[in-house]
DNA sequence: ACCTGAACACCGTTCAAGT
DNA sequence: ACCTGAACACCGTTCAAGT
């Protein structure tokens, strides 16, 4: 029963009784540690039943005894993988005087950051709040900072979910694009992307006026850059509306 | 070898060679009406080869010389549905002293609602401009509008794509929230947000502010408020840097 | 050109039985 | 309390063979 991996961030026993000195379950750690790995090394396809027990050393149906099932597991693993960006945005917007929109911008940044470096968290961050605890944190980090704006509850609400929802949903469709080629390593990006130029650039000019417009943006854009001009106009927007408040 | 369903938008022979009298090839169309039907009934994961083979009358082979795999049918299946936002869209900016700004949300809102109709759009749709004619088409659209304000290209890159990356995540996001207990209708999105709210108000109000700021109004949202709520902040935004030029 | 039958190589999940 | 082996009920895809 070969267990590598350093400890996940959690550790919890199954009855949810801790433990005297952190001697730790050991094996929910274990089992979700195995299916980062799985899921770095080749995505959320790869991570079967079977492989994620082979990689344990057991049988296929011990997973069982942690999970409840595959979803389950997925939301474990990705909100796992989250605990590190909590820390890294950790002393975000402690102090009064610090810009409450920068602070969010921060938060929002390192967020997307993560998923950029691991694409299957794209599906699978900031979806259950029920399971995953440290998705539930970074809603409350980052709508904390939206709060200092001074907006109504409502306001409040609807900013912080806007950014949660551009920051997963841009996310999630930049790590998408190549369903098998990434992972089997046949295509890079550079080649998909090539490919879409060049059917960019036979499209008719008159048809397609806006396409051609920016397709030499399209062909040499980087998406963390992307990224961040758009998050820019909606925080621009957000700046706006507590001014006017 | 039942064929139900209104033709798909675009009709294609497998050799791509038009056929006279539109005529069309009318199985490549029937693959796709059948796929939607099956999606809108059970999902995505509703879609199985032999199910579709089975409405269609055949075997689970046959869907193979129509479409490469179950991604492309996927695909091509999400954007047949577009075809209808294209429609409601058609006359949208055709006039000039038009608002470049409240179009690209109309356009941003129809996106919106087609997927919160059909929560398996979310995934699928926009994410392959060589499969997806009418995604291409859409965002074209979308991006003349974004063009009438005079930005630059790669400001105008920016901007379309972060209102695609803000509809779509967003949408899907929120289609997402209920996977296997929408499919079989056993719990109701009430039962399930009730849920998540008794979960926050638990909550250490110490520990979690702003969760407890939001949590009635997350309590009583409607997810169309809330999307519209936060796509006005990103075209703020917009129309703030388009002054700004 | 289009479709079939049957098979291949997998899946997630369950469940009796073990320790 | 925790794990196993083996099975169940599926999957997507391929491929020879038909028409």
């Amino acid at each position: 029963m070969a267990v590598m991996s350093e400890p996940a961030a959690s550790s919890r026993t199954r009855t949810g009784v801790p433990r005297g000195r952190a001697r730790a379950s050991h094996s929910i750690d274990a089992v979700i540690a195995g299916a980062v790995e799985i899921l770095d090394e080749s995505g959320a396809q790869g991570l079967t039943t079977r492989a994620l027990a082979a990689r344990l050393g057991g049988g296929p149906a011990s997973i069982y005894w942690y999970v409840s099932g595959r979803e389950e597991l997925l939301d474990l693993a990705a909100d796992s993988v989250l605990a590190s960006v909590l820390t890294a945005v950790s002393g975000v917007g402690d102090s009064d005087d610090s810009d409450p929109i920068a602070c969010a911008r921060m938060i929002a940044v390192a967020l997307f950051d993560a998923i950029v470096d691991r694409p299957w968290l794209g599906a699978y961050a900031m979806r259950n709040t029920a399971q995953q605890i440290h998705s539930l944190q970074l809603y409350e980090k980052l709508g904390q900072q939206v709060m200092r704006l001074g907006l109504s509850p409502r306001n409040c609400f609807h900013a912080t979910s806007a950014i949660v929802g551009f920051v997963i949903g841009t996310a999630a469709d930049m790590g998408q694009q190549l369903p098998v080629e990434v992972a089997s390593g046949q295509m890079g990006r550079e080649e998909y992307l090539a490919g879409a130029v060049t059917q960019w650039r036979a499209l008719d000019p008159l048809q397609y006026p806006f396409v051609h417009h920016v397709v030499d943006e399209f062909a040499g854009h980087d998406d963390r850059d992307q990224f961040r001009a758009g998050l820019d106009l909606l925080l621009d927007g957000l700046r706006l509306s507590a001014g006017r408040r």
